[in-house]
DNA sequence: GCGACAATTCATCACGTGGTGAATAATCTC
DNA sequence: GAGATTATTCACCACGTGATGAATTGTCGC
């Protein structure tokens, strides 16, 4: 906007909102210190000043940014009603109906690149093995749950950075049906296999 | 050092080795971003200026940083000549033992923490799943060499992530017998397994 | 139409970053 | 012992960062 003048824009351009879809793309792909708060405005349009009205420090617009369309453990409910049998498969599949919604990969992909973060690092342990994975496992009544879970989320985690991260092929573009067909059978046995 | 003046030190301070060696620390804890070149000088006890007289731009050191003391696929080479049948557990334990010492550990944390840097990722690509990897893949006769073998990256970047960086329990306490147990299973099949 | 309020930009600040060059001290070679 | 070379710090640079406050513009209510 080289020829902007001070002052309120007319009409009721919804900036407030830009900012923040800015915002979660950015931190999702360049992450918390990667992403300035300049190349938040310039993407949305607008003056840093302005970020800083709406959200008020860099921190706030990370966790504005953060806060997902919908309650993660909501979507992960219907996969502890079904049962132990096919958990497995159930919960893959959910996780990658949530992982190929490009409305709720972006808060997920901050968070995950956020294990790397040790400010931030507790948004993993805590938000999503304690508060998402934790709870379906003692719904499913799954043995030695902490164990288990541990498990399953270790191979969650590695099918993000594989699949939506390094995107390494074959597994970037596989269908939820080659993955459940791969994977399917490992998240059943770390639920109620044999562990040796 | 507030008392320092300028000039060379007396006697034969290895300054170069200790530059490197807190290099090694602070980008695997930090990142390349998260680590200025005056942090690595102060650990080091060192004027920021010397890093650059030994090392060059910030860009040279970290290359140096990541330069391993034993090449990963010398010590992979033998997963490969015991033949497929238990491949998944001999690979495993070498992964191990690889990660949980700490003078290989510290460069390949800083090179798993890249697949978030859209600059650096080629290195995980490129070095583990292409480098590393792969050739076992192939060395052992497994069948759809590269669906496989991602399969079985993604959970081994899983297993990094869950015991080593987000260091979630049990996993992060468990010996190498008790992850044996759980993954091999899963690598074997991975290898040769039924994959639906 | 006027005043209050909210939205928006411009101007500025303190600080940290990667990096350069000159001054200084120690060691080595002849 | 003198000069060359190497190691080391100090001083400085340009730039980018998060953040603040004042000036300006647009909308709303009376």
């Amino acid at each position: 906007m080289s020829t902007t003048r001070r002052g309120r824009r007319p009409g009721s351009p919804d900036t407030r909102a830009a900012i923040l879809a800015e915002a979660r793309t950015l931190f999702a792909s360049a992450g918390y210190a990667g992403t300035s708060v300049r190349a938040v405005a310039a993407a949305a349009g607008v003056d840093a000043a302005l970020v800083h009205h709406y959200f008020g420090t860099k921190d706030d617009l990370f966790l504005a940014a953060l806060q997902a369309p919908i309650d993660p453990r909501q979507v992960f409910a219907p996969v502890a009603e079904g049962g132990i049998d096919g958990a497995g498969e159930r919960l893959l599949r959910t996780f990658l109906s949530v992982w190929d919604d490009e409305t709720t990969r972006l808060p997920l992909l901050t968070m995950v690149r956020s294990v790397f973060d040790p400010e931030r690092q507790p948004l993993v342990r805590d938000g999503y093995m304690r508060v998402v994975l934790g709870p379906i496992g003692t719904a499913l009544g799954v043995e030695d749950v902490e164990l288990r879970m541990s498990l399953v989320g270790s191979q969650l985690m590695g099918i993000v950075l594989a699949r939506y991260v390094v995107q390494v092929e074959p597994l970037a573009s596989a269908s939820h049906d080659q993955l459940v067909a791969a994977y399917a059978p490992t998240l059943q046995r770390y639920l109620d296999g044999v562990l040796g």
